[in-house]
DNA sequence: GTAACTACTTACTTAGAGGTAACAACTATC
DNA sequence: GATAGTTGTTACCTCTAAGTAAGTAGTTAC
C-alpha cells in the first residue's frame, strides 16, 4: 500500500468528507457546537447565544447531534425541570477543525472587504 | 482590549463562523474545492471526480465559488473551447481547515462504527 | 447536411430544511 | 382557579437547495 495515486487519494478524501459533512451540515449545528465549546449550557442559554434560532430548530438539531454522539443531554430533577447539554469527547474533538475554520473565516472577511 | 469575557468571545466566534459557512455550505462546494486541491481541472474532470453531481449543480456552484473569490475560471480559445478551473490563494488557504475536517471525519467513522 | 462530442444553460419539478405560532406540562404566586 | 415563567413539542406552511431532462453553441468527422 505504499503507492497510492493522486486521484485515488482525492477519491478517498471525498468520501471521508461526505461523512463528516452529514453530521455538521445545516444552518445551526456548527453554531450550537461552538456555543457548547464555551461551556455546558441549558436550552435557554443556547437560545440566547444564538439569538435567531427558534425553539423548534434548537430542539430538533440538539436531538440530531445527540443521535450522532456529539452532544449529551442530562436532565436534572429540580423544581422547574432543568436540562443541561454538553459535548461528548467526540464533540469536543471538533474544536480543532472549527478553530481552523474560524481562523479562515476572519481572513476571508479581510480579503473580501479589501478586494471589494 | 486585554480583557474579553468568555461570552463575548463566543459571540464573536459565532459571527465569524457564519461568514465562513455561507461560502462553503451546501452539498457540493467542499467536494468541488477538494477536487481542485488535487490540481487544476476542466469541467468534465471535476464531473468525473464527483460522480453524482449534475452538470447544472456543478456549473452553478462553480459560479458561486468564483463570485466568492475561491475559484478562478480560465477560458482557452482552443478548437473545442477548453475551460479550466483553479483555486485562488484564498481557495487554497482552505486546505488546512478541510484537512482537519477530514481527519475528524475518519475518526468519527471509527468511533461511530465501534460504538454501534 | 447530419451525427457526435464538449461544455454548459434553461425550464420545470420535488424534497426537505427551516419558519411561525400555538400548545403542553410543571411549579409558583396571587 | 387565573397568570406567569421554564422547557420544550406539535401542526402547519413556505421557500430554497437540489434533481431531471431537454436544449444550445461551436467544432469535427463522414
Amino acid at each position: 500500500m505504499a503507492h497510492v495515486t493522486k486521484s485515488k487519494e482525492c477519491d478517498r478524501k471525498l468520501k471521508v468528507t461526505r461523512d463528516a459533512l452529514e453530521v455538521i451540515q445545516g444552518k445551526w449545528r456548527i453554531p450550537i457546537i461552538i456555543s457548547l465549546l464555551y461551556g455546558d449550557k441549558r436550552f435557554g442559554e443556547i437560545s440566547k447565544d444564538i439569538a435567531e434560532i427558534s425553539p423548534k430548530m434548537l430542539s430538533q438539531e440538539l436531538k440530531a447531534l445527540e443521535e450522532n454522539k456529539i452532544v449529551v443531554r442530562t436532565v436534572y430533577d429540580t423544581m422547574p425541570v432543568t436540562v443541561e447539554y454538553s459535548l461528548t469527547d467526540l464533540g469536543r474533538s471538533l474544536k480543532k477543525p472549527l478553530d481552523e475554520l474560524m481562523t479562515w473565516g476572519s481572513n476571508f472577511r479581510k480579503v473580501i472587504l479589501r478586494g471589494a
